[in-house]
RNA sequence: GGCGCCAUAGCCAAGUGGUAAGGCAAAGGUCUGCAAAACCUUCAUUCCCCGGUUCGAAUCCGGGUGGCGCCUCCA
């Protein structure tokens, strides 16, 4: 089979290119993963479901991929949150990270293959500072270990900056020991009471962008394919990885550099300084997390995302729609064996256009709009009365359904049962609007009885009075069902 | 000030040289006792504005206008 030719935009090169992995078939994926200091938000959420998305697709694509997700539970901020609850920084920082498993679980992230720790790679971090003062990139001053951006002709080639222009004078805090003003940490002396490791400069921790360098040549090596975080990491961050890393190595850091949008909230942006970062836990009491995920691939990576009511309901309402059908489907066809022959059409040409889509810069916007089709034909078909239950329409409905499954475990979407998944969405619903489900089904036994007595007024009446508390009523072939209707104005 | 991104229908959103995907909403239809769901049909001669290149531009170039991000911890 030839192998598949995705192409991905690099900000490198602010172009689209091939992607041609090191060694062929196989890809290391380093992303940059949260501070363990607070809960994280729905931007860092997006974030990692991009990265989650485009890991799952290099695998869908018979890639053999090595996905790193670190921990950063070594930084200012988790010192000093623990010094407001009263805990150890390590303590704290072990929570958090508890913490952030729940919520990639709930969302569906993978897990990565290697979720390394700063605290668990200290010897590595020295070693690679040590490495960087020996080849004169990097100095100690009184217990600091500065990188010298001086000594980097080649820095800020990621973020296309002008040194001189990067406001400078502004940037030298006191009690910083630098040279110069873009010199950065390498290395922090402790002060008393903070967390503190044994190095050739004294106690002291980590700066934080080392730590990147430091653990994605412990499990990818010194050169790798894909690194990745949201905009915002390319400066500083991302590019002080570049300056250590090659600096240090002497070989080129990571290949292909990609970079997630921003989500804002109906365009104002999410900062802690404004006081409206909204978390992912909170966000997922209001909203099923599939939802949430179908919204975060209904834009393209790179483009920003507004965070809106309207925006998630519409995507609830999708991924009801979604399920309603696989429900429809494998009712239908589920266990049942059609034999081999013919299909209607060609089954496969939505999920051809998919792949597409996908191979194209990871563009799930499209992938989705794709898969729309392929829905319509399964209604469709679904929909044929049973009595023309032909092989021909069954076997067509499972390769769509053999579609629709390899679509999810790229898009981490409707895997679940559909049957469960829409009875707990009901169940929520009946939740939040306080429903009566006794009551509900002892109107719908009178609508039922009123039916068969053809006391179709009576009927209605019930309708109407189940339709005022938030109740849609259904009459099937199998008898009458019931869902919460869609609550308005969001 | 420096670097960079974005602008497509009422709304959301693909499309980066070959004649505007998809979704929501809306209108009509099929089905239904009535509904719901599903399906069908309709819904941008046009892609912020003005120039230019081209046989051909939403797509490329120049200039505007309007949003936004980074340059300080930030996903």
């Amino acid at each position: 089979m030839t192998p598949p030719s995705i192409r991905l935009f690099n900000t490198m090169t602010m172009q689209k290119e091939l992607l041609e992995p090191a060694v062929p078939g196989e890809v290391g994926v380093y992303v940059c993963g949260p501070t363990t200091y607070s809960y994280i938000h729905i931007g860092n959420a997006r974030t990692f479901t991009s990265f989650d998305v485009v890991v799952r697709y290099l695998r869908h694509r018979g890639m053999k991929v090595r996905y790193v997700r670190n921990y950063t539970d070594v930084d200012d901020k988790i010192i000093k949150a623990a010094a407001e609850t009263g805990e150890t920084a390590v303590e704290l920082s072990a929570r958090y990270v508890e913490i952030f498993r729940e919520d990639a679980r709930a969302l569906h992230l993978l897990e990565p293959d290697v979720s390394p720790k700063v605290s668990e790679h200290i010897p590595e971090i020295i070693g690679i500072i040590q490495k960087l003062v020996d080849k004169g990139h990097a100095y100690a001053s009184q217990g600091d270990v500065y990188f010298s951006v001086s000594s980097d002709p080649d820095y800020a080639k990621l973020s296309k900056r002008n040194l001189d222009d990067l406001c400078v004078g502004e940037r030298v805090q006191p009690g910083e020991q630098k040279r110069e003003p873009l010199d950065f940490a390498l290395w922090k002396a402790a002060k008393p009471g903070e967390p503190a490791w044994e190095s050739p400069w004294g106690p002291g921790r980590p700066g934080w962008h080392i730590e990147c360098s430091a653990m994605s040549a412990r499990y990818l090596g010194e050169s790798f394919d894909i690194h990745g975080g949201a905009l915002d990491l390319i400066f500083p961050h991302h590019e002080n990885e570049i300056a250590q890393s090659e600096s240090a190595s002497g070989k080129p850091f990571a290949k292909y550099w990609m970079h997630c949008g921003f989500l804002d909230l109906e365009g104002a942006k999410m900062s802690k300084s404004l006081g409206n970062v909204v978390r992912l836990r909170d966000a997922l009491g209001k909203v099923d997390p599939e939802a949430l995920r179908f919204f975060f691939l209904s834009t393209h990576y790179r483009h920003p995302l507004s965070f809106t009511d309207k925006g998630l309901a519409d995507a609830e309402a999708r991924m009801e729609y979604f399920y309603e059908t696989l429900r429809k489907v494998d009712e239908r066809v589920a266990g049942k064996d059609f034999g081999k022959g013919p299909v209607h059409g060609e089954p496969h040409r939505f999920f051809t256009e998919f792949e597409a889509a996908m191979d194209d810069d990871f563009n799930t916007a499209g992938a989705l709009g794709s898969l729309s089709g392929l829905f319509v034909l399964m209604n469709e078909l679904a929909d044929k009365p049973p009595v023309k239950d032909k092989p021909l329409v069954g076997r067509t409905l499972q390769a769509l359904r053999e579609d629709v499954r390899k679509a999810s475990s790229v898009l981490g979407l409707f895997e679940d049962d559909p049957a469960q998944w829409l009875l707990r969405r009901r169940e929520r619903a009946v939740r939040e609007r306080g429903i009566d489900v006794a009551e509900v089904e002892r109107l719908i036994g009178e609508r039922t009885a009123a039916r068969a007595a053809k006391d179709f007024a009576a009927a209605d009446r019930v309708r109407a009075t189940l339709k005022e508390k938030g109740v849609d009523i259904m009459d099937t072939p199998a008898g009458t069902t019931w869902k919460v209707a869609p609550a308005h104005g969001g």
